[in-house]
DNA sequence: AAGTGGTCTAGACCACCGT
DNA sequence: CGGTGGTCTAGACCACTTC
């Protein structure tokens, strides 16, 4: 059997050892491009780890990460006695607009965003213990629109903490909450979503020009930061024939 | 500082080293269960990597692959320099039929499920290019109506590869078609799901109780096995007062 | 029997954080 | 400065698959 999975000689000539950039991570990131590029076609083996960590110069640990990447992300499937192999399914397909992430990743590059409302409020029940501050207390509200290709594709409202309560009108609508509360020393680590649906209220449906009562996508957020503090809490509802939410689940 | 971070002397009394089960495995299982039980109170701190290795006698990665997988799951939070926390976010909360698995996992145990309609079809195109098998041949076509507490929750529509042609209607509407995969060798590895939401169509309203034309919240999946084959494609729409998806998400 | 991934060890050096 | 997690190494043994 010719099919060794020898992968191509030229994918790993450039690994920088002395560099900030992990060795595990540039090794996935090649191998992830030269997948997503079809360079290493669907179904196809890879050398085992051992082999290929000594083509490198690696450790098998180290080799082991940069593939178990790949393979939380769905890109490779192991199996014991096996091997490696590239899954068969659509792998190039991009995640484009649809991604988890974007909302917060975006914003500065992306779609642009009409600020509706930005007011101070004490914290009600549901807030303040979304976000766990006391009662009452000082909190951002904010309400947004947000536009891909000049048309409505999102109403949100989010809940912040004091951190951002100097935010100029102008930072709001131009940076996008995750890089203003980056500016300010606060990263967040750790989201939990719900997704759901319901009927668009009359103002809502106003705001993305579709029917009153037409169904949106709901998606309710609360954001943690490194020290597991909430520092974001938000409603969001999108026109379900512009946006939709991209899942990849892998067996672990 | 008394805070040490000193976990309970009797979380591990109970590691089994010669067992099938990883000790990875086991440490994390229980420090999961102390924190999901609020043993292990929120916003408290973590003995560092390596005193906790020399406690129970393991080495450092062996702690670190346990430690990682709570991190993953959005239970615990790292940070270089600091240590390891417990999020201060709602922890303790379990994830019930929200669970993006639950449609393959439950069946047997879970709510019920009404077979309406079971045929074997010629793949047509899009069925065809999802689950990757030539156009025309031989599928098995499905649809089903899923009870929570006797109520109308989904409808799920299934297409699925010829290993499932012979499955009879009664272990289809009792087994869920995860099990009948499994017990005919097939088990899924990754999933691709995509969420949305749309107005029920006539029927549809009519299977769920709700109004025609209310929203509906859909998703529709294509999963994989370890080989890289499609062996499932779905497309299911739910009530959504009596469904909702919950994800969290960790930044890596 | 040979080859693969799965687990585990016992170290090492570094980058970052607080004091 | 000491303590923490982040990375990396060079081995070892095991379980599983295929031949």
């Amino acid at each position: 059997m010719p099919d060794d999975g020898r992968l191509p000689a030229d994918l790993f000539l450039d690994l920088d050892r002395s560099g900030p950039v992990p060795l595990y991570f540039q090794v996935g990131s090649r191998l992830e491009e030269a997948i997503r590029s079809g360079r290493i076609p669907p179904g196809s083996r890879l050398e085992n780890e051992i082999a290929l960590g000594e083509r490198l110069s690696l450790s098998r640990p180290t080799i082991r990460r940069a593939i178990q990447d790949l393979v939380d992300k769905g890109l490779l499937v192991r199996r014991r006695g096996i091997g490696t192999q590239v899954v068969h399914g659509p792998v190039s397909r991009k995640v484009e607009l649809t991604s988890l992430w974007d909302d917060l990743q975006a914003g500065s590059q992306g779609p642009s965003t009409k600020l509706l409302d930005r007011t101070t409020v004490g914290a009600s029940g549901a807030v303040a213990e979304a976000l766990g501050v006391p009662q009452g207390s000082a909190v951002l509200h904010i309400r947004r629109v947000r536009f891909a290709d000049d048309a409505p594709m999102a109403v949100l409202e989010n809940y912040l903490p004091p951190e951002l309560l100097d935010a100029t009108d102008e930072e709001l609508a131009a940076h996008g909450l995750y890089q203003l509360l980056r500016m300010r020393g606060v990263t967040m680590r750790v989201a939990k979503q719900r997704i759901g649906a319901r009927a668009a209220s009359r103002e809502e449906s106003k705001l993305l020009e579709i029917d009153d009562l037409a169904p949106v996508l709901t998606m309710s957020r609360t954001a943690y930061d490194a020290s597991g503090r909430a520092v974001e809490y938000g409603t969001h509802c999108y026109r379900p024939d512009r946006y939709s939410f991209e899942v990849t689940l892998v067996d672990k």
